[in-house]
DNA sequence: CTATAGACAGACAGGTTCGTCTATCTCTGG
DNA sequence: CCAGAGATAGACGAACCTGTCTGTCTATAG
């Protein structure tokens, strides 16, 4: 039995649709084509969710929760230097298109819908966190540290979606470094 | 007489589409939204552009042109600070929802769609003329503090895409001048 | 005045999309 | 064995989108 079919078809889909709209776009992808590959009917589908909006919210939440599970607070001197080396590595990963938040934002431009709301709490999550380590990394003026490391950061999944391969992240460690001081 | 009717229709079509797609993004508008607010024939509209994909290629060249025509190279000993605060000064601007050509490189996220090689063109020319005034300016280390510079500066943008107006940019700035030593 | 170029208005065709609906199938509990 | 919950397959409608086509109007050139 394949670990697809251990899912139930909420998870499912969400876990096929996610890549989807990641790679492709949530407007670039039809209902149709997410209920194929999740192997899953039409029916099942809005049982589930209500509208295919709701599938995009529940799945941009969905990874919110994953992603502060993922990045919990940090105390030790390196706290901060840590989590900006370890996000621009993964940055550099071969699959890596850019964030997923970023594109949220970029393909809901109003701030009221909900997949846009949800993509920038997260943001405001990780300047949190940022802020948090950056006091526990004790460096001087640590919410201006958090903020400059933080667009750079930004910076950092940006390139990644323009220039995929060949983005230009060689001197960004360094730039974090000078950043924090 | 309006200034509207000097324009050629081919002028005018691309003045009302760019901003549509610039806020609502490319899927988002139909060639009938852009015909109405042109007040174009749909005849004179597919005269001029043999599809809607051509419509958005030849939006971002001229964005591409006009750009780079904005932005000459300046030498001085400030070269490299000036362009970095006037970029994050136009990015504060209330109108400002984001980068163009990062919007466009989310929503045609395949590098050999003319639109996304459009994008990045301008960015790479970008990186060309922060590297000239970095040595203008005389930095240690030019082609690195450009490229630090770059990563920040897209920050900068994507930021204000996510936030809008609450755009955590009160630092940024001071973050460039940190860059550049 | 006439002829021609080019823009206008808008119907139309073909395809796609979201979402609903009917009808069948397969489990599980009692 | 049977009842019911929940999944499956897929037709269907209404709306929308791209792109084509017909026909009309205006303005300029000769």
């Amino acid at each position: 039995m394949s670990s697809e079919g251990l899912k139930s078809p909420r998870d499912r889909i969400i876990d096929v649709a996610g890549p989807l709209f990641y790679r492709e776009g949530y407007r670039a992808i039809g209902v149709d084509r997410v209920i194929a590959e999740a192997a899953v009917a039409k029916a099942t589908f809005y049982k589930h969710f209500p509208s295919k909006d709701d599938l995009m919210a529940a799945w941009v939440l969905r990874a919110e929760e994953r992603s502060s599970a993922a990045l919990p607070d940090e105390a030790g001197p390196t706290a901060l230097t840590d989590y900006a080396q370890r996000m621009i590595d993964i940055a550099r990963q071969d699959y890596c298109m850019g964030c997923t938040y970023q594109g949220t934002a970029a393909e809901f431009s109003d701030p009221a819908h909900p997949a846009h709301a949800a993509a920038l709490a997260v943001k405001r999550r990780v300047i949190g966190s940022l802020q948090r380590r950056a006091r526990a990394q004790g460096v001087t003026d640590p919410d201006r540290v958090a903020e400059q490391v933080f667009l750079l950061l930004e910076g950092v999944w940006a390139s990644v979606r323009m220039f995929g391969r060949d983005a230009p992240l060689a001197h960004a460690k360094d730039a974090v470094a000078r950043l924090i001081g």
